[in-house]
DNA sequence: GTCTATAATCAGATAGAC
DNA sequence: GTCTATCTGATTATAGAC
């Protein structure tokens, strides 16, 4: 019996993973630079240094590709909101939650997915890496909501879901890539703006 | 000499242009439908009823159709801008015409463009009617913000051009089909809600 | 698992008759 | 201008040798 086997990957599986991780970053990148569409599965062999057929014995499809780059982010979506300090306020952790999607938007690791690809929705619909961390997200994320309506830190008269669509939407905001792409703007700067009119609106404070 | 072919467009013209009319129409509700790349000229001729290549002897290719699904939004957007009461407060003006999109969207009405797509970035660009109808528009809206901000009513520490990329990125905020989809909400109910959070923001008013 | 080479498909655009 | 039929290129995916 290969006793250290079941206990640890072997060195041919831990290179199996290296690549297949090499594979994944590539994808995210290009997602985030082009979208999934503009996206093609040549691009994504070029850029990782080996052939197409090879790509396809470890992703069974462009979708599958997606899929993994997206629970990719999902999971340090996760292991961020978890290394944050609990004894904080909810308001400020879903200051932070918001800022780290920006943050990463900037440094282009956000992949853009269509809001409306049919083929690729099912494919993340049908990923229970993907949908378990959704969810797990949106009730972290729904926990704070909630709790800061309860404190009034947040708008009590406002549905808890349409703000978390609102923080969630913030991930495929464009007001950041018009930002950017003007020039005028630190990143930095760019993150406190979008963050304040996600937070506080356009509406001066004292009316 | 014709005389009155000067001064009226024939009924030839007039039938050209109405089937021209069918044309872009079509186009703008697959395109809010489907959107850019998932919709195809086989199905928008499919849908207007003659072969595609009759279609293409009105439009060149499939980003001129999209280029003149927009422009026919923007003269929309501005026909419902100039409609506006002049004497009107500059916030309310804002509001309306962001109103105005949202009705847009929650009608289906809306073309949802790819974000990144070079093809059709550079048609829109190289569109005079397009890029005219957009200065104008961030002319109009930017009076506006600015003189609302002078007024303290919007946020005068927010650059004028960050808040008119807000209200332009309501025109594909995914926070209106996401709630749109949950149908938990009326049209009615989403649009106040999004452009509550759009201009105050989901803070509470008095913290 | 990796490669080269190739299939298979789909979609934008065009030819040419009427 | 409209049609049928076709071309062309791009792209996803696979066959089969090593």
């Amino acid at each position: 019996m290969k006793s250290e086997a079941a206990a640890k990957p072997s060195f041919k599986q831990q290179m199996l993973q290296v690549r297949e991780d090499t594979i994944v970053q590539t994808v995210n990148r290009l997602l985030a630079e082009k979208g999934f569409e503009a996206m093609t599965v040549d691009e994504v062999a070029a850029q990782v240094g080996i052939a197409k057929a090879s790509l396809y014995k470890h992703f069974a499809s462009k979708e599958d590709l997606a899929v993994a780059a997206m629970v990719r982010v999902m999971r340090q979506a996760q292991a961020f909101i978890a290394a944050l300090p609990p004894q904080d306020p909810p308001l400020q952790q879903l200051r932070a939650a918001v800022r780290w999607v920006l943050q990463l938007k900037l440094a282009g690791g956000m992949p853009s997915l269509p809001s409306q690809n049919s083929s690729l929705r099912a494919s993340l619909a049908a990923s229970h890496d993907y949908m378990d961390g959704l969810i797990e997200l949106s009730d972290r994320l729904g926990g704070w909501i909630e709790a800061a309506q309860a404190a009034n830190e947040l708008n009590p008269q406002l549905p808890a879901i349409a703000i978390l669509y609102t923080f969630f939407a913030r991930a495929c905001d464009p007001v950041v890539e018009f930002l950017k792409m003007g020039g005028l703007y630190t990143d930095a700067q760019i993150e406190a703006l979008v963050l304040s009119t996600c937070f506080e609106g356009v509406v001066s404070r004292q009316g």
